[in-house]
DNA sequence: TAGTCATCATGGTCTAGACCAATTGCAGAT
DNA sequence: ATCTGCAATTGGTCTAGACCATGATGACTA
């Protein structure tokens, strides 16, 4: 960081978090800083550029705002790597889709369970209230980085010994080899959401990180709802690719 | 707001923004702020809070992230609307689907220009470089919110003279109507964004505000590429629906 | 060698101001 | 009634501190 960027734009456009986003921006494109590099700690950054700290911070906010940078809590500012990209009609399983992309995935289960149907999940599995669900909870990450938590539901009655298996591998291959299972339709929804609470917690971030929260139910060939499932990705993460015949 | 909200958690959790965050949602989900309504300004929070203004802030850009409330620059805060949903699979164009939802949509057409292909255009297009492509860009809102900016490329060689039309209305039926084209297949892209740069003034937002950047590209049913497109949507503002066979 | 613990660096939270720029609302003029 | 322009209000930007909580580090111990 040797040589300083001059932030000053001088105008009626002296907005100075601007012009040191530009300027770390500049470094990135640049390829001073690599992806996973570490930033200088605020306080440098703020002897270096001559501002306040709430200044600089508000620069790294809006490169993290924009995908460029991440923090890691009470450690420092890093270099965000590429996103990887999730086409939901080629579901072969998060594992195989992260690994062709030539990155490095892993899978943490957080917790499992089983629990009685609730009156919504009795209705989207259709089952009678109080049938047994698998829950289960799970941290992936890639390149080491945790980049989504997802909270997986599946019917007990089809699957009855699912928890026994090593769920940190590929779900979707389990259900296929062990239980023949195949889904054929998925039925997907997604909004733009910020990650707060427990999701916010297993990702180590601070609430109010722009997030993706993506619910998918997938069906099998007859019809039959296999899997309910809720994803919350890190919004610098995933790049969603769709191909879709218009109805 | 003559209720004060008791934001003193007082423990080893003692952030007081979260305090904040959670007296003005549970305000919204009890039904004494409704879509709409004005917040009180940062100063009165502050005096009733007797909080220091960036720890009000902080809770209101929490809020924000979360898509309980917006801003209008130097006007207020305000509680947000519902999301339109939005399936790329039933396109049959911006007008009609949010007017399905009980909505009012309207359409501005910021500019229209006719430019040569460049070699990305071209690719994209099958066409040579420097063919004639039409490019649109339109801001579009509901119930009098701008909620998106668009930029749509157009195949010039088989809409000759679409400029001249009202693009205030449905390009859609625009295409099917005066030119026969239809729509037969989209290939979509999206990511979580921060809105920036000319998207974020046409959206009168501050650089950063959270989005959704969606790309497409129609198909007609020769293969032919109709129309190549850029929506950037406020975060707050959509929720994606899809139903998809898997391959 | 492996584990423990104190220390330090770092981001996280918060205060108490200041001034700026755009919007809004009102008073007055036309 | 409509327009104009001023003044107040509001959010936007910035400063200069303070203290806290956690992660990282290195020295020390078992």
């Amino acid at each position: 960081m040797e040589n300083a960027v001059d932030t000053r734009t001088d105008g009626p456009e002296n907005r100075q978090y601007l012009g040191l986003r530009d300027g770390i921006s500049a470094r990135i494109s640049a390829g001073d800083l690599k992806p996973g590099d570490k930033l200088p700690s605020e306080r440098q950054l703020q002897s270096e550029f001559g501002l306040a700290r709430g200044t600089i911070r508000e620069a790294l906010f809006l490169l993290e705002a924009e995908g460029a940078i991440f923090r890691r809590d009470r450690s420092g500012w890093y270099v965000s790597p590429p996103p990887v990209v999730y086409d939901p009609t080629r579901w072969e399983g998060f594992m195989s889709y992260v690994e062709a992309q030539g990155r490095v995935p892993a899978t943490h289960t957080i917790r499992t369970e089983t629990l009685p149907a609730d009156p919504l999940l009795s209705e989207v599995f259709s089952r009678p209230l109080g049938a047994p669900l698998h829950h289960i909870r799970r941290l992936r990450s890639v390149d080491g980085r945790a980049v989504l938590v997802e909270k997986l539901i599946v019917d007990a009655a089809i699957t009855p010994d699912l928890l026994d298996f090593d769920l940190n591998t590929s779900l979707t291959a389990i259900l296929k080899r062990k239980f023949g299972i195949t889904v054929a339709r998925n039925q997907i929804s997604m909004q733009p959401c910020a990650l707060t609470g427990n999701e916010a917690v297993d990702l180590k971030q601070k609430s109010g990180l722009p997030g993706l929260a993506l619910q998918r139910v997938s069906y099998d060939g007859h019809g039959r709802v296999v899997e309910y499932d809720h994803e919350y990705w890190r919004h610098d993460a995933v790049q969603i690719n769709v191909d879709l015949r218009v109805r």
